[in-house]
DNA sequence: TGCGACGTGTCCGAAAACGGCGAGTCGAGA
DNA sequence: TCTCGACTCGCCGTTTTCGGACACGTCGCA
């Protein structure tokens, strides 16, 4: 039993499903926040939540309706409370997921060297593995150091469909002479 | 993070500490019933619990009322709902404890009988060590084959005590003419 | 009678294995 | 020359694996 598997299923109040045009969204949260959203099969799905299907809990559908946004191309960001559960330097890694603008990507490396741990690439391709809430906290910006796209745990289809879907809002930003670093 | 240990942090809903005449007592409580009462600094004492302080949770007012009756004299057993954290043959061998008398006693090895794995007697010391709701769920009526103590979590004096505590209730059975396994 | 071996489920610590990496090396082609 | 791919190796947090250790009791030997 791994720590976040396990307090996923032990400390979730709710979970929900719902439909994206990648493929059907589990959604769970906690007392605190959102703790996951993961498609179904994916790498590290939590094997059964211990919480009762709430689709009118208001967190998860305000979950599913900024994800339906999302899809929409109606946002590109994200305003919901999360609660990440796992190790510290994971939760660190995540969090510096969710600094990555949209459209943006950025590679393994630069995320270890923003921890101060330059060394630690490889432990941070670990850690986003393990992302634990697919696209909300943007796991799919982070790719090689020569841009390849190197992995992801819903399979690389979907990570390649979601930076696509996601690139319109680079093209905006560099409209606003905002800097995207782009592959 | 042990599987007793890790459910217990995660899933208690309420504790409370009590006074008895053997030191503090902690008591804690899931959804479901009863889940620990732990002597301070006892063997395999949790560490932390994530749960608000609630003397006035009924269900643990209630074990608070039935312990001091206990210490009084003034019962012998004990009317809770209990839901014991542990692995399946843990839970099997606090059942058997469950079903031993006030005032008997009984082996380690008769309670490997009782569940039909004779050799298992080491392992049922050590699943009768990590009961998590002492003197409730009796497991300080469990002595060696030879009689001798062996053993007890919460320390050798304790469990002398509370065998002390229990003898009037095996004196009162032997003139009803039950019989009961003393030592 | 006393001593050692073994069975049994679980915990605990240590050690090894495992990745969504990245830098460096080395040939093979243009 | 320059570029590009395949390959090797060190990096590091996490997970898995493994070997003892236990709240014992029985059996086989001396």
């Amino acid at each position: 039993m791994t720590y976040a598997t396990d307090a996923i299923q032990n400390r979730c109040t709710a979970q929900s499903r719902i439909a994206t045009p990648l493929g059907p969204l589990l959604l769970a949260r906690t007392k605190a926040g959102l703790a996951g959203a993961w498609f179904a099969r994916q790498k590290h799905h939590p094997a059964a939540i211990d919480a009762p299907e709430r689709d009118d809990d208001p967190l998860l559908a305000d979950a599913a309706s900024q994800l339906h946004a999302y899809f929409a191309g109606e946002r590109s960001t994200f305003d919901l409370a999360l609660d990440l559960q796992g190790t510290p330097f994971q939760r660190a890694v995540w969090a510096e997921l969710l600094s990555i603008a949209p459209g943006a990507t950025c590679s393994y490396g630069a995320i270890a060297g923003r921890l101060g741990m330059p060394a630690a690439s490889r432990a941070v391709g670990s850690a986003v593995g393990r992302n634990p809430v697919s696209i909300i906290v943007p796991c799919h910006r982070v790719v090689g150091s020569t841009g390849s796209l190197t992995g992801y745990a819903g399979g690389l289809d979907r990570k390649t469909a979601l930076l696509r879907l996601e690139a319109p809002a680079a093209i905006r930003a560099a409209a606003r002479g905002d800097w995207l670093e782009l592959h």
